[in-house]
DNA sequence: AAAAAATATCAAATATTTTCAAAAAGAGCT
DNA sequence: AGCTCTTTTTGAAAATATTTGATATTTTTT
């Protein structure tokens, strides 16, 4: 095994472990102690790990990430499902919204090679676009700390003045008698413009979200023209022509 | 086999693979180990392809974060002294604005517990300025492929609202005769109105931008309060009164 | 003080770079 | 086309450089 695939074996390690010694480096790759040990030098170089004294690293990541990132893995399957299909509705030389949750953020990868424009108000999704190579305008404005999200008169005023073709939109709470809500009055108050500035509005949710209401509600269900998730059961009463199920593999 | 053939070939290989070997390339070419490295020598140099250790070769991922990673360890120690200096004259409750390069970023980390507001064009800034919590507002616009830099009207727009107590602000190319430079036009544009907003201007540079111009000229020498820097020698001609020599140690 | 872990050192094993001559491909000419 | 001359590409071998594992030494933990 090259030192690089080492090296990456070492970090998805500590993906879904948090701490990993070095005996069990070791027993992975097949290498003496020195080694592993100076691998994880090297990583630390990088900014990648934090070796631990005790025969241990753990990785680094920064605090604001930190959330956004845990957050990707959470039901990260149901949100791929939901952000594919999503990125199915997407086409050429369209100019689209997306807000600035994980969902939305799954979405990006899937529209490598579509020539579309994205706005975001999620700084958190720069890389992703950047990494595809997507043309993008990031709103502007005061930055959320630990979620990075762009807010503001600022952003307000930027989005007022833009006509979407599409918009997708996830919320961290969702109920038939309340509608969409999130956790940031700022946040809803750009959601609601957005909603307001698209041609077609689609509702993301994996299927934590439904059934909670959270503080700010920025959109009734019938707002949308689709609403896409995965659990049947849960958005049973909600209005069938607008919903789209789909399957997690 | 033609070059042309067996280099495409290897980018194909990376298309689905993220890692080659040197051993797998060359048996599916039947060339020699040695004109497989050069391939991919010839690939590295295009900036396709990225060798390492162990003959393998992985596509190079996030062409703007690397770059901007890069960046950051190049004359590591002289951007440190230079933004280090510049972070003192940062009182509390000032409201300032850093340029989105790279001497600019090294400055964030000393502003931690500063009672500050950053106004920044510089996405890649976020991650540092969540980390120490600092308040922060990002502007919107257009994000520049590669180095995730925001211009644009909008951009232009908000600025052009705000007032400064100081900017930091560095270059591409700094000469006596021509004044500050960048390779972006819009960057040139935003600093520009940056530098009018501004009570106090500091212009920042390590050693390497000194006596070189880039293209687009945004501003003089003199248009500073002070300019901070590493080495005597290259500014011997410059305004003594406004030039600040930082030790790097 | 004993045990465990981290660091330093060094020689062997691997990889990479350099060098050089042969082969292949082009370019110009008759 | 056939022939020379030049340039480029290639493979093999030698020279360097890097990576690695083993061992000894120092540091840290218990």
């Amino acid at each position: 095994m090259i030192p690089y695939k080492r090296r990456n074996l070492i970090l998805d390690l500590l993906h879904s472990k948090d701490i990993v010694y070095l005996d069990e480096i070791q027993e992975k790759t097949d290498v003496s102690v020195a080694t592993v040990r100076r691998d994880l030098k090297t990583l630390e170089e990088e900014g990648q790990v934090e070796i631990l004294t005790g025969g241990a690293a753990k990785l680094v990541v920064s605090v604001a990430e930190k959330s956004f990132e845990e957050k990707m893995k959470l039901n990260k399957e149901e949100k791929e499902a939901v952000s594919s299909y999503a990125s199915t509705l997407v086409k050429d030389g369209q100019f689209i919204f997306l807000g600035p949750g994980t969902t939305e953020n799954h979405i990006i990868k899937h529209l490598k090679g579509k020539n579309v424009t994205v706005v975001t108000n999620g700084a958190f999704h720069i890389d992703e676009l950047l990494k595809y190579k997507i043309k993008t305008i990031l709103l502007g404005g005061s930055v959320l700390t630990n979620i990075a999200v762009l807010v503001g008169p600022s952003a307000i005023k930027q989005v007022s003045n833009m006509n979407f073709d599409k918009c997708f939109i996830g919320a961290s709470g969702i109920t038939l008698d309340n509608g969409l809500s999130t956790s940031n009055i700022d946040v809803a108050e750009i959601n609601r413009i957005v909603i307001e500035k698209s041609k077609e509005v689609y509702f993301l949710a994996d299927s934590t979200k439904i059934g909670a209401d959270s503080r700010y509600v920025f959109a009734d269900i019938n707002d949308c023209n689709k609403f896409i998730t995965t659990d049947k059961a849960k958005v049973d009463n909600f209005d069938s022509k607008k919903l789209i199920i789909v399957e997690k593999d």
